[in-house]
DNA sequence: ATAAACCCTCACATCAGTGTGAGGGTCAAT
DNA sequence: ATTGACCCTCACACTGATGTGAGGGTTTAT
């Protein structure tokens, strides 16, 4: 199948099949007029590609393992691991500055809206108001 | 005082305080030389630039503010609520979107770890061991 | 007058995936 | 043979704060 089929078949856009293949995670065979020719199971590549970068890996890190998994279970491509590993570390460390930022955030909002309720006071005494 | 020297008061960059400068954040005047000279109040608003960089927001945010919050109270500054409160809404789905995909994470390396457990049974078995 | 230590502007690089457009072939159906 | 729908490559743009370097002026002290 051509590169435009690929794309409506899996809901990639086009750039970013070629893209795909740039970072040597797709290899489709070339027509003799230059167009890509895609095998059926290309679909099933593409679905996968998805997954793991919807992990959040980088297509470097999808590349280093994607040729096993495509072949195996994931439990035997011993290059997955490690990359859960770490991209796991590295999202709980972000949740962690994440949460530090929203905790000041929440604090700053917390100050400022007792400030105002102490003016608002004042003000209601300047008026006579309780 | 001259860039280098506001640079090594508050740990900045020149890179960055001319950045900073670019942005509408600090406007030092120019000497006959064209150098630029900051005022000592230089220090307290490139600390206070800092401050709301690391609270996540970006410089566009802070220069709609900064005037304001240089001369009052942050409780006086109305520009200031709006920005915390989005920043706070884009920071807590950011932690939602983190937390998903450390689920799936955590997930499937629990998938991992159990076929890799139920292949070492299996081959435990073929050599007759429990 | 020379050297060290400043300062200036301009501009490319970073990260990473995707959009977009130019300029140009190919193919299928009319 | 023309038209529309494909396909190709190459390359710039985006996001945003910062690093870095080129190429060049100023100041200060020796």
């Amino acid at each position: 199948m051509k590169i435009g089929e690929l794309a409506r078949q899996t809901g990639v856009s086009v750039r970013s099949l070629r893209y795909y293949e740039s970072q040597g995670l797709i290899a489709p065979v070339r027509q003799a007029n230059g167009y890509r020719e895609y095998s059926p199971l290309a679909i099933e590549t593409v679905e996968s590609i998805k997954l793991y970068l919807n992990l959040g890996l980088s297509t470097e890190e999808i590349a280093g393992f994607l040729n096993c998994v495509l072949k195996n279970k994931e439990s035997f491509c011993a290059e997955v691991m490690p990359v859960y590993q770490s991209k796991l570390e590295e999202i709980e460390k972000q949740i962690l500055q994440l949460n530090q930022i929203k905790l000041n955030l929440e604090q700053r909002i917390s100050s400022i809206l007792e400030e105002q309720h102490d003016q608002d006071i004042l003000i209601d005494k300047e008026h006579g108001r309780e």
